[in-house]
DNA sequence: CCGCGATGTGCAATCGTTTACATAGTTGCC
DNA sequence: GGCAACTATGTAAACGATTGCACATCGCGG
């Protein structure tokens, strides 16, 4: 190939990485190559000579849930802008794997979407990370998020300020950083209603709808049963509102709920429903440029966590007792 | 590394590579030496080398579709047994990119899940592709998909068992091969059964809620309306019956409404779906075990479509007239 | 004691680029 | 006309592994 074109390789690559250095007549010959062979760079090996991959790593626990759809899509979108390509790996199915993830030169950076992961292997990955939504308190990595505390606190505000005083709770999954941030902002709200917070009350879930229908049951049997039920996700308030139905329960005429995420469905579901509203694109899109924005220049993207705003989007899964 | 053990660099990689070629005290001296300087592979470097990319790229039109995610995630899962990365690709925001996608030596091989691409950049590729759910008629490239025709003709079947005469459609984009093959399916069926094919009825959509809801008002307006509806996604029927119930129209009193897809939600929303269901992981998964099959053989993937079953699943959202 | 096969290592080429440096022309200025 | 400053190109050394081949060592049978 760069010999039919009669020069160097060396030129052949200045031609395609630099055009503007290497001589008209040159270039014509070199590109009528190009054009003759069907030749294509290999980018690997100049990847391998810039030492960078031209890649970041997106990992997610599950990647079929709905929930990170979107994030991935913004990602996909920022880093496709900035000629870099995504690479996506399940933390959970492929945990034991993890460890060179982040040290083996093909990856510049990675968005960690997991707090649960083992801080030693995170420890160990020699490229930049950026946290979404979820963190790590072990380690001081830079978290891009909204305050789930707080969130929750205005769900849990809505549902009093409706006069429900018996608000029961679904929470997510236990030892999840979300989880514990939620179930926080559930209690400090109901507290500082001075709401009762009975233990009957605390459901326990997984984020799931599966564990929301799964809770209605639980929740239909209780004595003196809630008149309304904040859920640590959109998908479990689904999940209970559904179960509500098939046991003959209406929302929000027998029981108000509300949700935590705000995902595509929500508003469509019948009733529509009443969630605090995360910008998931958005969270995916600054991480993602953050990330960048750290290997374009070379310092590690600045710690600490970055909160976007969540606000309470009110539908029509809660009502007035 | 190599020095501090004592060894080539030839030494270090059999050690690594291929334990028993190596003699057991060289193979402790140098495990001994990784272990102290924290030494990692690095794989882009072998990967150059032995002319393979180990990873497998997934392009399909729009990640954010929840349809999508089932398949991401299965794919993800085989190829990730198989020592595999995934790349994930936008094929629409990425349009202008995809040329070298399939001959940069940065992946071993694609997955396809979009049959709109450019026939021209496909076959520029170099490695094999396969394609999912969707297909392209232009180019013979294997495809795991259904049988569309005949799954929307069960869907047909079902209302016109019910006793439905006029039955309306609610398409997808035009143009998309999925919506042409279910659009066949349903006039077939509709003409089988001896049931009126009138233009009004035809309702076109793009697979989204939003089309579905914007079609509910068509329908709601139409002289003499439907009193079912067969739909060529489940968004779009979700979106349509969600949209009735702002109009005060229930389904499944007011109208009957078939969906295609079977996404999570389906079955959880109020009323529950009646659809077809799509085996999504079971596309993905096989699609990733064909390519990486080939990938191993290196033989070219069997040409051909590959059908998996789909079968209607009945819920609540039909009912007889 | 010699030769042969098996075993364990090292040498050096290789994968396909990029890039620092050297070199050969060209131009321009005094 | 001579020297400096460019420009355009080639040479060759990286990048960091893998791997065919050669070589040394060892055990063993004849």
């Amino acid at each position: 190939m760069a010999r039919l074109a009669g020069v160097s390789t060396a030129t052949v690559s200045r031609t395609l990485s630099r055009p503007e250095k290497v001589g008209a007549a040159t270039r014509a010959r070199v590109m009528q190559a190009v054009a003759a062979t069907g030749y294509r760079l290999n980018a690997a090996a100049r990847d391998l000579r810039q030492r960078r991959a031209r890649a970041i790593t997106l990992l997610a626990p599950n990647l079929a849930n709905t929930y990170f759809s979107r994030i991935v899509a913004a990602v996909q979108e920022v880093a496709g802008a900035a000629g870099l390509r995504v690479q996506l790996l399940d933390s959970q199915v492929e945990s034991d794997r993890l460890g060179p993830v982040g040290s083996d030169g093909r990856t510049d950076g990675i968005l960690l979407l997991d707090g649960g992961l083992d801080p030693e292997i995170v420890r160990g990955w020699t490229v930049p990370v950026v946290m979404v939504c979820e963190w790590m308190d072990a380690l001081g990595l830079p978290c891009v998020g909204t305050d789930n505390v707080a969130a929750m606190g205005l769900a849990v505000d809505h549902l009093a300020d409706l006069g429900h005083r018996r608000i029961a709770w679904i929470g997510g999954p236990p030892g999840n950083v979300l989880s514990a941030a939620r179930a926080e902002g559930f209690t400090a709200a109901m507290t500082r209603r001075g709401l009762p917070l009975r233990d009957r009350d605390r459901l326990t879930g997984d984020f799931t709808m599966a564990s929301g229908a799964c809770a209605a049951h639980l929740w239909a049997a209780t004595p003196e049963r809630a008149t309304a039920i904040a859920c640590a996700s959109d998908e479990s308030a689904l999940g209970f509102i559904s179960e509500c139905d098939r046991m003959g329960l209406a929302c929000p005429r027998d029981v108000s709920v509300a949700g935590f995420d705000d995902i595509d469905f929500s508003e469509r579901f019948i009733p529509p429903l009443t969630t605090v509203h995360q910008p998931r694109a958005a969270l995916g899109r600054r991480a993602a440029e953050q990330l960048i924005a750290a290997l374009e220049s070379g310092e590690p993207p600045p710690a600490g966590r970055q909160i976007l705003p969540s606000r309470l989007v009110v539908r029509g899964s809660t009502r007035a007792v």
